[in-house]
DNA sequence: AGCACGCCGACT
DNA sequence: GTCGGCGTGCTC
């Protein structure tokens, strides 16, 4: 009986699906497996594709003539059962392609690149007449993109016509790191009969030579080339003389070189051994419980984490641990590799794409245990798992906001059930989702309420900015603000400021007529960049020159209005002449390893105020910061989303917990514009309990999460009223589908109608109990393919993150 | 996605 | 009359 592989094509549409049924080749059928990549003719042209096998069967229920599997990419599986099931129900879960989710769950590398070669066919076409189309030197490899319309046309005649045949190609671009050894083949009795050979002046030669006759282990080509300040040359021609042998070895690429000092686990207090208490036992009895673990900042909850991972690997398992991107600081690492070693791999965005590889391979091959990274780690090829762990698991970017439309949170819940094993939610501020439903008994809360060491919490001072606009004018710096920052600079004491919000930026505005310089292609004003002298727009990119009279009215007035870091950070310089400040934002961390050095810097105490945006408030710990600010707490707030109190709340709690935390007491002052509010007032107390009392309440008044379920259906268009309208069209489909009960919003522009010329709509449907929706939403997607090619882009947000 | 089929307007 | 515009449907 024939053997039959179902692969799920890398086509991303709804029509395709569901798994395709191939033939495997007698020469196939020994090396095939589940979970291999391979590839597959498809479609009229058979244009091969890539895809991945998630099932080898006997038959088919397809009736016609079946095609073959084309090759195989793999050696090995890339994905295991586990995953290939998670990647089922992820797409199910999140309205999304499952080759979309299988793709999401691999280092990018697995990524096919496809190409097309060209092939005369038909030898009434001259190469002259083809080149007049296509320049030769891309008959081999071109991509269609990089074609003109009228190339296309061209191409799509002659092979029409048979003049021309189009080979596709795919290629794999996962490579592994290929290095060559030097073996020495001499040894130090041959040393004198070969030297005898040598020419006299040829020194580098008779340094080889001496060196392979005293070494006889292999060493690294380049550490070889480096240790004789030889070239490579010299080592080609030594082994042309048969002195040695070069080989080529693969080899990881380790993006943490350094090794750490190993750390062993200290003293627990009372609560941090209680809860710990019931997460082994939870691990011991393999229970699928999700705990949410409270605590202060300072309260160590890392060191819990540490411990449990300990108490898995004791028990032969391994651990995941997920950390936001922006607090994988080498901090954080460092604490885990001193812990745990060489078993540790890490993975997040930092690390380049073969870096990413070759973490990968290590956990593919059960050469790590422990597993460390950002939010995509959660689909680490990890198996047997002891333990999951979610650090900071409020933290928004835990759910990814493009398709798969995932949450971390969901995806290790599943993955804990199948690997029965405990999920460990850990946060200061837990999300409101979590922290209801540790109310409800469906999580078990853990509490950490002392801080270690017993050091107090730090003093909050609260700054009335409407006040000091009153007294003082308009400014970035209270006097009580500047004092205290004056003050640490004296005591040789380090300061941390943050600015809320990148978009609290500088925009260009006409003193004269109001006008504002705004993007072309979206609804929002251009930002301007000091560092490259231009104009902005943070959503598509587009950028432009500084003007120096208004578009409008041609005054010369035209000046910055806002507040960037940039602008902040200049002015504090004018303050503060002597003060050594490191700013940290989006644009001075873009290349590779800058966050990691901004931070190393002010660590070893290179400066004394380090002036950010969000990414400062993040897992931070310097013993020598005593004063944290913060220049604008309210901009957070005047967000039209339901969460924003809860941001804020967040934020502050967080920003606040890195002032103090050695033995010096710390100090925080919160500018804020809305003294009043309770998101600052309770931040100041760090209350977080009564902070969620206050803030369910509300959720509870406005019908919102968590006591309502949320989905967000989104249309896109380039004409405006193309959007509005399917919106509509989609309402009237829905709304037969769901109960009286159901809360619908919408459909409304996004608040940020346009973005990159292209107007969007949206509804929002609230809900506590609808078993239809989820198949009438599905279905309407699916239905929607078939306007996807008038462009219209239909996009469907389970729990969106903000509704903006 | 990409390719073929199929039905309408402006050209040799 | 045909060439080629792109709307529609299918891909094991």
């Amino acid at each position: 009986m024939a053997q039959i592989a179902k692969v799920i094509v890398d086509v991303p549409t709804m029509q395709t699906n569901s798994p395709y049924s191939y033939l495997v080749p007698d020469q196939l059928a020994q090396a095939i497996q589940v979970g291999m990549r391979v590839v597959v003719p498809f479609g009229n042209g058979n244009r091969k594709v890539q895809g991945f096998v998630v099932e080898l069967a006997v038959a088919s229920h397809f009736e016609k003539q079946l095609k073959s599997v084309e090759s195989l990419m793999d050696l090995e599986p890339v994905l295991t059962k586990e995953l290939i099931a998670l990647s089922g129900w992820l797409a199910d879960e999140t309205f999304s392609f499952q080759i979309t989710c299988l793709l999401t769950m691999l280092p990018n590398v697995m990524r096919a690149k496809y190409s097309k070669q060209i092939r005369i066919a038909d030898s009434e076409l001259t190469p002259t007449e083809l080149a007049q189309i296509l320049p030769e030197d891309s008959w081999n490899d071109f991509t269609p993109e990089q074609l003109t319309p009228s190339q296309q046309n061209a191409l799509t005649r002659l092979r029409r016509q048979n003049k021309i045949e189009i080979v596709y190609q795919v290629k794999n671009q996962a490579q592994t790191k290929r290095i060559f050894q030097v073996q020495s083949l001499i040894t130090l009795a041959d040393e004198e009969k070969i030297l005898a050979k040598v020419r006299k002046n040829a020194v580098k030669m008779q340094q080889l030579v001496h060196y392979l006759a005293t070494h006889p282990e292999s060493i690294n080509q380049t550490a070889l080339e480096k240790k004789l300040a030889i070239s490579v040359a010299t080592i080609k021609s030594g082994e042309a003389k048969g002195w040695l042998k070069r080989k080529q070895v693969e080899q990881y690429r380790d993006p943490y070189k350094e090794t750490h000092t190993r750390t062993q686990p200290l003293h627990l207090n009372e609560e941090q051994q209680a809860a710990l208490n019931q997460v082994t036992a939870a691990i011991h009895s393999s229970k699928a419980q999700t705990f949410l673990l409270e605590g202060v900042t300072g309260s160590g909850k890392t060191e819990v984490y540490l411990q449990a991972i300990a108490d898995a690997l004791a028990h032969k398992k391994t651990a995941l641990m997920l950390v936001p991107e922006i607090a994988l600081t080498p901090q954080m690492v460092t604490r885990v590799k001193g812990r745990f070693g060489k078993q540790v791999a890490v993975l997040h965005s930092g690390l380049s794409d073969g870096e990413k590889f070759d973490e990968w391979r290590r956990i593919k091959r059960h050469e790590a245990q422990v597993v460390v990274g950002a939010r995509s780690a959660v689909f680490a090829p990890i198996e047997n798992i002891g333990v999951i762990i979610i650090d900071e698991e409020h933290e928004t970017s835990y759910k990814q906001d493009d398709a798969p439309r995932y949450h971390a949170r969901n995806v290790a819940q599943w993955r804990c059930m199948f690997h029965h094993c405990p999920l460990v939610l850990g946060s200061a501020t837990p999300s409101l989702e979590s922290r209801a439903r540790s109310e409800k008994q469906v999580y078990r809360l853990l509490r950490l309420t002392h801080r270690i060491n017993g050091q107090p919490l730090p003093q909050v001072k609260i700054v009335d900015m409407r006040q000091e606009l009153q007294k003082n004018g308009s400014q970035n710096f209270s006097p009580a603000l500047s004092d205290a920052i004056e003050q640490r600079l004296q005591l040789g004491q380090q300061s941390i400021l943050m600015l809320n919000r990148r978009g609290f930026s500088s925009f260009i505005m006409c003193r004269d007529c109001g006008f504002v310089l705004k993007c072309p292609n979206c609804d929002i004003s251009l930002t301007l960049h000091m560092d490259s002298h231009s104009m902005k727009c943070h959503y598509c990119g587009h950028e432009e020159a500084i003007p120096k009279v208004c578009p409008n009215c041609k005054s010369h007035k035209i000046r910055y209005y806002g507040t960037g870091t940039e602008k902040v950070e200049q002015e504090l310089q004018e303050k503060f002449p002597e003060a050594r400040i490191l700013r940290m934002d989006v644009d001075t961390t873009r290349r590779k390893g800058a966050h990691e050095r901004i931070l190393q810097k002010f660590g070893s105490g290179d400066a004394d105020i380090l002036l950010g945006t969000q990414m400062i408030a993040k897992g931070l710990d310097f013993p020598n910061v005593t004063l944290v600010g913060v220049l604008n707490a309210d901009t957070a707030l005047e967000l039209p989303d339901f969460r924003s109190s809860e941001r804020t709340f967040q934020l502050l709690t967080q920003v606040s917990g890195r002032a103090g935390r050695a033995d010096k007491l710390g100090e925080v002052f919160i500018q804020t514009f809305n003294p009043d509010h309770y998101a600052i007032q309770l931040a100041k107390t760090q209350n977080y309990e009564n902070f969620f009392r206050k803030e369910m309440y509300i959720r509870h008044q406005g019908k919102y999460p968590p006591y309502y379920f949320t989905l967000q259906i989104t249309a896109a268009h380039k004409e405006e009223n193309l959007a509005a309208q399917k919106m509509f069209a989609v309402l009237d489909e829905l709304r037969p589908q769901l109960s009286q009960n159901a809360i619908i919003l919408g459909p409304t522009p996004k608040p940020i109608a346009r973005v990159k010329n292209k107007y969007y709509y949206q509804i929002v449907i609230k809900y506590k109990n609808e078993p239809g929706l989820h198949g009438a939403v599905t279905k309407i997607l699916q239905e929607s393919q078939k306007n996807y090619q008038k462009g219209i882009q239909l996009a469907i947000d389970a729990e969106p993150q903000s509704f903006m």
